[in-house]
DNA sequence: TACATACAC
DNA sequence: TATGGTGTATGTA
């Protein structure tokens, strides 16, 4: 029914769970997605726990917001001084000599699973369960599947396509998980053959991983896009060297984003996802720039909790708004989330 | 210390 | 029929 579209209880609460947009789903018919993911978890008790912790959070955030709303035009201004001091320092102390690379494994689980048998790259698959996909492989993905959703609404949309959409039903495939020793098994051999671009380089899960290519750029005398393309092509050509499949054409690909620090690199990597990478310059204003507008759920730390009190207590859908309510932010909140909020805001 | 919450893969 | 398992960080009693 029409009713729902306020907040606490409909489905466009619910829909930010699968919604969000991943790499290979540009195309996807979101509402229909949306529709049938509410139709078949509205009468589970997962649904209904869902429902009862967004609630919790958004009277959570009613008391932060009434007491945000409660601060005198002084107390403001006090806070506003303390956010601008604190900003201008971490402004100054900004470093862009340094070229970060975040490496980011396309449809990890599921590429491996496709030099095992080519024959599954034209068919819409997924590893794990009816209960839960921990990958979808990128025809999968066509049909809205996507990783940590339910193998069996999966399966339902795969079936039962968008109208809207020209895809051809289709029976979706369930690789079970029992090859996570061998996926184990690839990802330290990526990570091997990562720190030949640095020594230190940080492990995030397994199949993700923080370079520091500084160094390596100046031993070489290599632009960003040179180093961008050699950790893509050696790991494309390693993988398929160690994965011995009857058509070696290509191995695994991945995805990288270049920056001057982490949190930059890891947002840039999802950018020219699949198989691609995307660098952002090491200049202010174009960091400046690109945090202005960027979505502040897709900052690293910043989850589906967060996302909500941020929008419901000061209206900030976007990573610049931080900056501009630093006063309520800073006001309202314990010093270290402030300032890694403004943190986040500078793009730092 | 122990438990709870948020987040990520 | 059916919505994971594990590790990290941070906050709170």
């Amino acid at each position: 029914d029409g009713k729902d579209g306020v907040q606490g209880h409909g489905k466009c609460d619910y829909e930010t769970v699968f919604t969000n947009a991943k790499a290979g789903m540009d195309n996807v018919d979101k509402d229909y997605v949306r529709d049938m993911v509410y139709e078949m978890s509205k009468n589970s008790k997962f649904f209904v726990n869902e429902q009862q912790k967004n609630q919790q959070s958004d009277e959570r955030n009613k008391r932060l917001k009434a007491r945000v709303e409660a601060l005198t035009q002084a107390e403001l201004n006090s806070a506003c001084q303390i956010a601008d001091r604190f900003i201008d320092s971490e402004d100054d102390g900004r470093d862009l000599s340094r070229t970060f690379v975040h490496v980011d494994m396309d449809a990890f689980f599921a590429g491996i699973e496709i030099l095992k048998n080519p024959d599954l790259a034209n068919v819409p698959f997924g590893t794990g369960s009816l209960a839960m996909l921990s990958t979808a492989n990128y025809e999968a993905r066509k049909y809205g599947v996507r990783s940590a959703m339910p193998g069996f609404i999966a399966k339902e949309l795969c079936r039962k396509p968008s109208p809207r959409s020209n895809l051809k039903p289709a029976e979706l495939l369930f690789v079970g998980n029992y090859r996570h020793g061998e996926y184990s098994h690839v990802s330290k051999q990526i990570m091997k053959v990562l720190e030949g671009f640095d020594p230190h380089i940080k492990r995030a899960g397994i199949d993700e991983a923080y370079l520091d290519v500084t160094d390596y750029m100046k031993k070489h005398d290599m632009t960003p896009t040179q180093v961008a393309d050699k950790i893509r092509s050696t790991v494309e050509n390693t993988t398929v060297t160690f994965l011995q499949h009857p058509t070696p054409a290509a191995g695994l690909t991945c995805s990288c984003g270049v920056a001057p620090n982490r949190r930059l690199a890891k947002i840039c990597s999802d950018i020219r996802k699949p198989n691609g990478h995307y660098i952002l310059p090491p200049s202010r204003d174009a960091i400046l720039h690109f945090v202005s507008t960027l979505p502040i759920r897709k900052v690293n730390g910043i989850g589906r909790v967060s996302e909500r009190m941020l929008q419901h207590v000061y209206g900030v859908t976007q990573c610049g708004q931080l900056l501009e309510h630093r006063a309520a932010i800073c006001a309202s909140l314990r010093p270290l989330t402030w300032k890694w909020l403004m943190g986040v805001g500078l793009g730092l």
